[in-house]
DNA sequence: TGCCAGGCCCTCTTTAGGGCCTT
């Protein structure tokens, strides 16, 4: 069964859309089993400031911004490709948000199953010192180009360390593949549960699961 | 110059507090 997923990732003015934050770019990858299919990103003026210490952190500057495409021809194209395919982003709260503030102004609904990499990153590797996007995936290195804080670098870093996430559960458990609704629950589960979880959702499933002995 | 948000998650917890993570 083919099963794909987008994996997005914002750059923008600041933390929050409640206090007047918008998107300065945005970043797609899609996976398409266990591989990545293609990659897109583009700069998106929605007529807000980014301040100084954002310019620094990701490059983009206000001047970059002034030249880029519309935020709602950008926002309404990123609806379009996602449609109802499952999303992926690391700390997925933080680009829901944006992702819903702006479609909901622009009067589009999110149809789409929201997946985060840190929390899974978090069950699956409680040894790892920090989660942070650019710690994860030096441990151990995962292929990665461009600029971490820029939108595709940043999407691409994520589909390489779900890619890894679930490759790891496949091999540690004997999966042939690894379900989405397996990675959804656990994500929605405590660290404590997982492992148990991992070897009980096997067994749930049957021996067809199974990689072999 | 220093602070700003919100959700998650752990623990010296649950009638709370603080660290982590995202820009």
């Amino acid at each position: 069964m083919t099963q794909t997923l987008i994996v997005l990732d914002f750059e923008t003015t600041g933390m929050s859309p409640d206090q007047g934050a918008r998107p300065t770019e945005a970043a797609r990858v899609r996976i398409v089993n266990d591989s990545i299919v293609d990659c897109y990103q583009s700069l998106m003026n929605a007529g807000a400031h980014a301040p100084r210490f954002i310019t620094k952190l990701t490059g983009i500057t206000n001047a970059m911004v002034r030249e880029a495409p519309g935020v709602d021809r950008v926002m309404r194209e990123l609806h379009e490709f996602v449609g109802r395919h499952p999303v992926v982003a690391h700390n997925a709260s933080f680009d829901r948000q944006f992702l819903e503030a702006e479609w909901l102004r622009l009067g589009l609904p999110l149809a789409s199953t929201v997946l985060c990499s840190l929390r899974v990153s978090r069950r699956l590797y409680p040894e790892v010192p920090s989660h942070r996007l650019g710690a994860l995936v030096e441990y151990p290195p995962l292929p990665r180009r461009g600029c971490s804080h820029r939108a595709l670098a940043d999407a691409e870093m994520t589909a390489h360390l779900w890619l890894r996430m679930t490759a790891d559960i496949a091999w540690h458990f004997r999966y042939r593949e690894v379900p989405l609704d397996l990675m959804q629950q656990l994500q929605s589960i405590s660290r404590n549960q997982a492992v148990t979880y991992l070897e009980s959702y096997r067994g749930r499933r049957g021996l067809t699961e199974f990689t072999g002995s």
